[in-house]
DNA sequence: TAGATTGTTAATCGATTAACAATC
DNA sequence: TAGATTGTTAATCGATTAACAATC
């Protein structure tokens, strides 16, 4: 099982998405033409994609749906449950909290940290809140291996050293903050101000 | 004025916030190598990246810091202020609509449209609420660019046509749906799902 | 001056695309 | 069988990295 490159990973998602569209609609055969048209690719980037699950797909019938379903979600290791916790019970943590959607991606957050009082005891989608100060020792205890990190800017660094300390083995960091930490640690950043850059030069060259 | 490729216009906001910290910090002079250390990039790829803006750099001192974040914001169009709408006033809008940092884009969201009779009238982060039916008269009246389109993936597409009927010219689609527009429409997508699927496949890896 | 840093030209690397034989 | 689609090998393309002379 060599490894996948990562552009080929970023693309799986949109693959999986189609192909569950495809099979609720009753399609047992899918081939990476159909594929490559409905997401705008090249066919022939979506066979390579395809071939690197390891599958082997039927010359004039494609793929058989379920396998292939099976083989990316497992190349991405979502066929696995991975828990988290939540960072930072903001808006943004809400929003994300209440986004029923992880759980295709097998992404479970079983508990929320917020250092705002108020917050404390209640819950947020359904999802109870702990103070900042039993982060440690959650973590610890659970061995939970992924937070979502949805906390201001300013306070960023802060926690991530925290989760860090903590043993935390990754971190979904939704902060305008880069984080410098060991490399003991996986960070994937979401980046609005790179999108929105993109999004801005797209349209300025669209102008002219 | 050559067009600057995509990988450079998404690491210029990074580039931007460490240049916007060291001049508050009172530097006036920055060099490449120093803002790769920083960044974790390769110096070579920075100085590159650096000489697209048009700017020249003194050798021994680098770039004068202020004329660089004013041409890194020009090679966006950040230097300009651009107008939106936000469509979905959910907890996801909502959090964009509070994350005051938008402005440092020159992201100036002026009104937000929702379909749920309870929000209209009211305010969120200080921006009145306005209904679906009045979203395609006030696009043709203002003749706002930009919209950010943050309603649930079932009505994605459909709202996404009626900005684009509008004459709507760049959406930001945070919405976990592909839209389907004609390319007079430029549309950005924040792809939660690839951007998990990539942690998810560096943590694998980092296992083994 | 000496040395750090620039700008530029060439080399490398990896991803995408093209071409085509194999096959159901 | 005929034709669509696969898998594979080679070509292209673009981005990153390396090398090095120019210069403040």
């Amino acid at each position: 099982m060599k490894s996948i490159p990562l552009p080929a990973i970023r693309r799986y998602p949109l693959y999986l998405r189609r192909l569950k569209a495809y099979r609720m609609g009753g399609t047992l055969w899918v081939s990476a033409t159909m594929l490559a048209e409905d997401l705008g690719f090249s066919s022939i980037l979506v066979r390579k994609d395809l071939a690197l699950t390891g599958l082997e797909g039927r010359p004039k019938y494609g793929f058989s749906i379920d396998p292939l379903i099976g083989a990316i979600e497992e190349s991405l290791g979502w066929n696995n449950r991975t828990d988290a916790i939540l960072v930072g019970a903001g808006n943004l943590g809400s929003a994300l909290l209440g986004y029923s959607g992880f759980a295709q991606y097998g992404l479970e957050i079983s508990a929320v940290f917020d250092s705002d009082p108020a917050k404390i005891g209640t819950k947020v989608q359904g999802v109870p809140v702990f103070p900042m100060e039993k982060l440690t020792d959650f973590i610890g205890r659970t061995h939970i291996p992924m937070a979502v990190l949805t906390v201001p800017a300013e306070s960023a660094q802060r926690t991530a050293e925290q989760l860090e300390d903590a043993g935390i083995r990754g971190i979904w960091n939704f902060a305008p903050a880069k984080l410098k930490l060991s490399d003991k640690v996986v960070v994937q950043r979401v980046d609005l101000a790179s999108s929105f850059a993109e999004l801005s030069s797209r349209l300025k060259k669209d102008q002219t």
